[in-house]
DNA sequence: AGGAATATCACTCAAAGGTGTGACATTCTC
DNA sequence: GAGAATGTCACACCTTTGAGTGATATTCCT
């Protein structure tokens, strides 16, 4: 038996997956969540063998969750569940020791498969998603000084408005923004926000 | 009897909705669609009394396909499902047609509360979905024009780079553009990207 | 037909952005 | 403890962007 807790803010979604997961009659959910928190008391709760945890969720998310709910508990199989292929999302959860990572829009077969493969002690992600993994292991990280400014930068700010916020010159703001830009492969900080955003490292 | 037509690309979720619209026995989901195109299908074959349909799907989008629906059909009560309450997406879809627009993140019983109104005759958008919708008719609407050269700037192209591309002159490009920022209320291009893509006026 | 909106272009000027190079202190890492 | 990475700043130089103003032809709407 499969003991499986599912965690999506989209009632919705938590009642298809049920739905889609009788397909496994191996698999029986033992509790839902709503958010990040949620998922942490209901593994606390009920010591599933697997978390199915979606990324997006209001309050706390899926990938602030995840550090803090394998720190508690090291040997838990998460199973990541999102609708965004964002390289930031996929990257982010399979190094932070997710044992898998799913699409929504895959078909349900897909969804039950990565369940079965993660609970036998597999891995799982589609070619599609390694691909994108394989891709952003590659690219160098942005520091979190630099990320901090990519994201005021993300927001409108131009130069001269983050270095008064940061109360640091304008010359470190664009030394900073240069490295970002490098890191990015991108010339202009317009096309930096759209990257930014499609990659998930800042939201608009 | 309510007859219902289910179109979402995500068959996770066309699951859950078959759920959580037992909740009202009188309602009856007589095909599926997991496209644009298909829906068209599915309305044509099935007549329904409405049409659930979500904006972002692969293939024809369900923006488009309301317009091709609405043409053809134009008594049929269309509900838009959506992720997302991105501003454009909401007043599309109502000065298009749709009778209703209800965000996937609300509680079942919304959802099931919205095919019932839409049903009966009524309109239905909960009051955040209203607030959206109001504050965005009050905004100017971009030309064409306007909408193209936004999108060319979205996907980091310089006014140089747009006139190249449009074969128009770089002072052109500086007009339309000035006329793109006040009317989104900006003040820089980095801005207008980030804006562009929260309204869903362009995708990154 | 007349007026509004749209699309086009020109010219000027100031502000902001981006490149290249160098430097220095601190912190992290091996 | 040596070396790499990080965060900080400076200066010079050039490019791009944005604001202001004005003008013309076309199209759309009434």
């Amino acid at each position: 038996m499969i003991r499986l807790v599912i965690a999506d803010d989209h009632a919705v979604v938590r009642m298809g997956l049920r739905f889609v997961l009788k397909i496994n009659p191996d698999i029986e959910v033992v509790a839902e969540a709503a958010d990040g928190d949620e998922a942490m008391k209901a593994v606390r709760e009920h010591n599933p063998d697997i978390l199915l945890l979606d990324i997006r969720m209001p309050g706390r998310d899926g990938l602030s969750a995840l550090d803090e709910i394998l720190a508690a508990f090291p040997k838990l199989k998460v199973l990541m569940l999102s609708t965004s292929d964002a390289e930031e999302d996929i990257f982010r959860s399979i190094e932070a020791g997710a044992r898998g990572y799913v699409v929504k829009d895959n078909r349900p077969e897909i969804i039950v498969d990565a369940v079965n493969k993660v609970a036998a002690g597999e891995t799982y992600m589609t070619d599609r998603v390694r691909r994108i993994y394989e891709m952003r292991k590659t690219l160098p990280d942005l520091t979190t000084r630099e990320l901090e400014l990519l994201r005021l930068t993300v927001r409108g700010l131009t130069n001269k408005d983050i270095s008064a916020v940061l109360e640091i010159s304008v010359d470190t703001v664009k030394a900073h923004l240069r490295h970002v830009f490098a890191k990015m492969d991108v010339a202009t900080r317009a096309e930096a926000v759209a990257e930014a955003i499609r990659r998930g490292l800042a939201s608009s």
